[in-house]
DNA sequence: GCAGGAATTGGAAGCGCTCCCGAAATTTTA
DNA sequence: TAAAATTTCGGGAGCGCTTCCAATTCCTGC
């Protein structure tokens, strides 16, 4: 049954049902070292008997060990974030501390870096020992707790953070898509933050190197959803003289993309070569090359980053930059003589 | 940059710099009527000055709202539990509500029920106002603020649960099953609880139905992974007189039998039938028939009724039964003439 | 011109917990 | 055997906040 007792139990119930102060109760529970074994022993007795478990607010209020970990996540419907949470999840389980995440569904809002610090003080040195933050867009936070980041909008030396080359895949995607011979490359953006302006800066970059001239045509702006895939593909096959490969933002840009070219009668690769950035799970049913981003290990050693600056350890690298890996699969093909565009 | 301030700036901080008293500050922070429109005015001037926001622990301490509802959730790697996670979400975001998840990792564990008490005290009443658990082992729960149960194992009628109707959706699959000709019908099983019980029963009834005997062998013991189901279908295919269809407990045991399967050089629908349950996204790439099990509402239902716990309105009727639906795709096929065995 | 009421505010208790400090009980040392 | 050291434990302050209660000011109306 469902015991609408108008007050759990608390330290004072389990105090006075085993005969002994309220303080060592609580130093039982911080398993001090100060108490009699015995008295140890018949205290446990009485909690596990009681069903007691100390108040998380309460308990936070005096000292900061909670032994909780946030994850502040902007959404937790993305592919993304989701790959992000199963990393931080395994690390976790292998630890001693609890996982809280923390969503605001604030990813398309444009806010975000106010409303940040919010959730971060809502709960860090309150409910958490420390919190990872997704993406931030914010520069910088005031926190009694340690944060780390992973891939941040802008990198800052101030916390610990885990972050992808977002550059240098984005140049090998695009200089994998000039080797096989395309002159006419579409660029659908994400919205505006570092990592968008990174795998811009490659594309650029990239062509110019190839000596293909830059056509703002073929640059699309998107906000990494599928929506803007599905309706950058429409815009940019419309074109006359139409891109011959399109290099997605992320892969559910680029999902969209291969979706709204199933229903123009375009095929993948024959007509149109298409890369994606992020290797979401769902790639591989769409066959989708892109560019592997190892969210899960990202997630694992911000877990690890985190636990150490909470137990008072120092980092001595706080930017960790892991490198990315092209992951090539179907929807890419080499422009066999016609590089003469259509 | 990251401050590590000392102490975060306290309502104490915001009174005295704005020549009040706490009690004021405090009335201002909760919208009491009872406060002098200018003083309000400059409370809410320093209040945004000093960027102070209020501690939650110390709020959720005295008062029991603090606008939070958790979700407890077994494991956030399995689809099931992010598809309630996305509704969940889609249904907060409308509301005066933040979500916070708790998860544990406890999915493969035994003793959950014993845990599950303990995570909801842990949230409840403390850092929540109310809590969302997915699938309970538990059959009680002591709490002083509401909860809501999305599938429970057990159906108990102490506090509002939105489950699906299992029994019926499995009797629709194994009927679908048997009308296409097939027989020899093989079951792979989740792990204990109601849900798979009531799978299991359907599973017998229609056999019984169709005056088809029950085959011992035919059923194989799993408990909702990947990996029962390849290795199930590996000791099923073995079988000297081999099932021509099976039925999994699950889409993601259905998904472990179709990987199995292809490498068994036993191909999907040609020489065996599949059907999964619960309809998760992957499912359609795999082409996977399976019973829809509307996740997502479920969840948003699941909030709705939680907030109108918390809110104090009654909620009439505690258990919400939600239909099933067979959504058939290309992993099963008509038993042609040859319906005696191989 | 003064009692009674409304509007506004401050004081202080206390939510459940931790932890410092010192008391009591016990053991060790001279 | 007395003093000192050690172990074990209780008292109580206080974390930041809400909320009851009472105090203060300022209007009303007679």
């Amino acid at each position: 049954m469902t015991k609408k007792t108008r007050r759990l139990v608390t330290i004072h119930d389990v105090a006075k049902a085993s005969g002994v102060s309220v303080s060592t109760i609580s130093r039982v529970l911080n398993q001090k070292s100060d108490v009699a074994e015995e008295t140890q022993q018949r205290v446990l007795e009485v909690i596990q008997q009681l069903g007691y478990s100390s108040n998380l607010a309460a308990r936070s209020m005096r000292s900061s060990r909670t032994y909780m970990i946030g994850l502040i996540v902007p959404d937790v419907e993305y592919a993304y974030s989701l790959e992000v949470l199963k990393g931080v999840n395994h690390a976790i389980a292998t630890s001693d501390y609890d996982l809280l995440i923390y969503t605001t569904g604030s990813f398309q809002k444009q806010d975000t870096a106010v409303h940040e610090q919010q959730y971060v003080s809502r709960l860090n040195g309150t409910v958490t020992d420390g919190v990872i933050v997704v993406t931030p867009s914010a520069r910088s936070f005031s926190s009694t707790a340690p944060i780390v980041s992973i891939d941040p909008h802008v990198i800052v030396e101030n916390y610990p953070t885990v972050y992808v080359d977002h550059y240098q895949g984005a140049v090998e995607a695009v200089r994998y898509l000039v080797e096989l011979g395309h002159r006419r490359i579409a660029y659908i953006t994400g919205r505006s933050g570092m990592q968008n302006s990174e795998r811009y800066r490659a594309y650029c970059d990239v062509l110019a190197e190839a000596g293909i001239p830059y056509d703002p045509d073929l640059v699309h702006e998107g906000d990494y959803s599928i929506d803007c895939g599905t309706v950058g593909a429409r815009v940019l096959l419309a074109l006359p003289d139409r891109p011959t490969a399109i290099f997605a933002a992320n892969d559910q840009t680029a999902i969209g993309v291969s979706e709204a070219v199933e229903q123009l009668g375009v095929r993948i690769p024959d007509d149109l070569s298409l890369i994606g950035f992020d290797n979401i799970p769902e790639a591989r049913f769409y066959q989708l090359t892109s560019v592997d981003h190892p969210l899960m290990q990202m997630g694992m050693m911000a877990v690890e980053l985190l636990i150490k600056a909470i137990e008072g350890q120092t980092i001595e690298e706080t930017i960790t930059k892991i490198p990315t890996r092209l992951v090539v699969r179907k929807s890419c093909q080499a422009l066999a003589e016609n590089v003469k565009s259509l």
